[in-house]
DNA sequence: TCTAAATTTTAGGCTTATCTAAATTATTAT
DNA sequence: ATAATAATTTAGATAAGCCTAAAATTTAGA
């Protein structure tokens, strides 16, 4: 059995894996999950011991086939849940994460394939983050930061780098949407940042931050 | 705040004190959630101190208003749960117990709210039990066990006494369900066996023990 | 290379929830 | 009324997760 705590070190470790390749520190998983580094020690012995997670002291911890498995379960459950709770239930896409934190840890494989058929199997969830299915296996999506796109590329946005409140809330007052189709007008050389236009017609300004955390996909034309 | 495990207890307490109008014993609580009498004294000293139930040791407990109002919302999570996995999953009526037990300590006020609408504000869940309100009111419904029912009155299942899954998977192959018709045909002398007719036509025989523990609405005729 | 700083682990404690076994209190039956 | 029985509480342990502070190890700087 994996405990519910035992459940976020694995999702936390799944998380930092996919964003830095090298292994993962005990200080980076002790500041995602907001607790002291000695008690990150104390559980990554404890995973060890259960052979989800390989450690060596003092060099960092990666997930091992199990442990990977277990957490990739966890992301599905979360992002069904995310969906349901936007689709069905009416959430601003910025109130749903706390609630599928506490969903996510609910395990009964029937109720999942079940929520899953129900939502219409979604590929990706409110957030633009990617489903993965029964097998655990993310469908392949290519993206880049709208900072690194070129003026005159058709695009659209289809993911987000930074999932906080205020980030979503910001997006939200600029009326930028997944699906939005995005188009670069100018690029400032001072501050790098853009203007661009939304859906062909509005034209909004943006901050190199900004576009930094949004994820567009280029367009054949 | 109150815990996943006090959460259980004060449901635990509730239920008791709905069927038994005296005080609920230590050991009764200790058999309904499978621990020994020893933890629950730890606990009920721990839930006197929060005040959430009247305490007095050696002479049994009682909710406080404060208490009931606890344990009345997980009720009332638990329940609309049940309603979501039925109606919206397709699970049957003896499959979703388990997974409400855990749903139900998920605690989101806008999220209970949002599923009782999306679910239409059902007032009974599969089982028939009554869904409290926000305010923590629960509908009352007048019904008799069906073994204390006439012969010649016209009947409606409306709930049941025991919730087991052996006894739900019993009544779904005599085809009864909530909301069947039922007429009392005979009442066997020996052993109070029943002989009723289900919705007008199907005639089928149940034992005393199975009469007792279902729910009758007596219709006016 | 050698020392200072940063990171990680260890040691010792605390809290919650559980258990078993012993002690206490209440109930029941003669 | 008393003794046996049943119910309840207390005492002493354990396991999971967390903390702080000290020790150990690694990394980085001069
Ligand atoms: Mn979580
Ligand atoms: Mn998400
Ligand atoms: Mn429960
Ligand atoms: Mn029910």
């Amino acid at each position: 059995m994996v405990s519910y705590t035992e459940e976020n070190y694995l999702k936390a470790i799944f998380k930092l894996s996919e964003k830095n390749k090298e292994e993962i520190s005990t200080n980076a998983i002790a500041e995602s999950l907001a607790v002291k580094a000695g008690s990150v020690t104390d559980m990554l012995k404890k995973l060890a011991e259960k052979g989800l997670i390989h450690y060596t002291p003092y060099s960092g911890v990666e997930l091992t086939g199990q442990g990977r498995q277990t957490a990739v379960k966890i992301v599905r459950k979360h992002r069904l849940w995310e969906v349901f709770l936007v689709e069905k239930l009416g959430f601003r896409w910025d109130q749903v994460h706390p609630m599928a934190e506490e969903l996510e840890h609910i395990d009964f494989d029937e109720l999942i394939e079940r929520l899953d058929v129900f939502l219409g199997n979604p590929k990706f969830d409110p957030h633009g983050d990617p489903i993965p299915d029964e097998k655990g296996e993310f469908q392949p999506s290519e993206s880049i930061r709208l900072s690194e796109a070129d003026t005159g590329q058709r695009l659209q946005m289809i993911g987000l780098e930074n999932h906080t409140t205020a980030f979503l809330q910001y997006l939200d007052k600029k009326e930028l949407a997944l699906g939005s189709r995005i188009a670069i007008v100018e690029v400032a050389p001072f501050d790098k940042s853009l203007t661009i236009t939304i859906d062909g017609d509005r034209q909004v300004h943006i901050s190199h931050e900004v576009a930094k955390n949004i994820l567009v996909a280029v367009k054949e034309s």
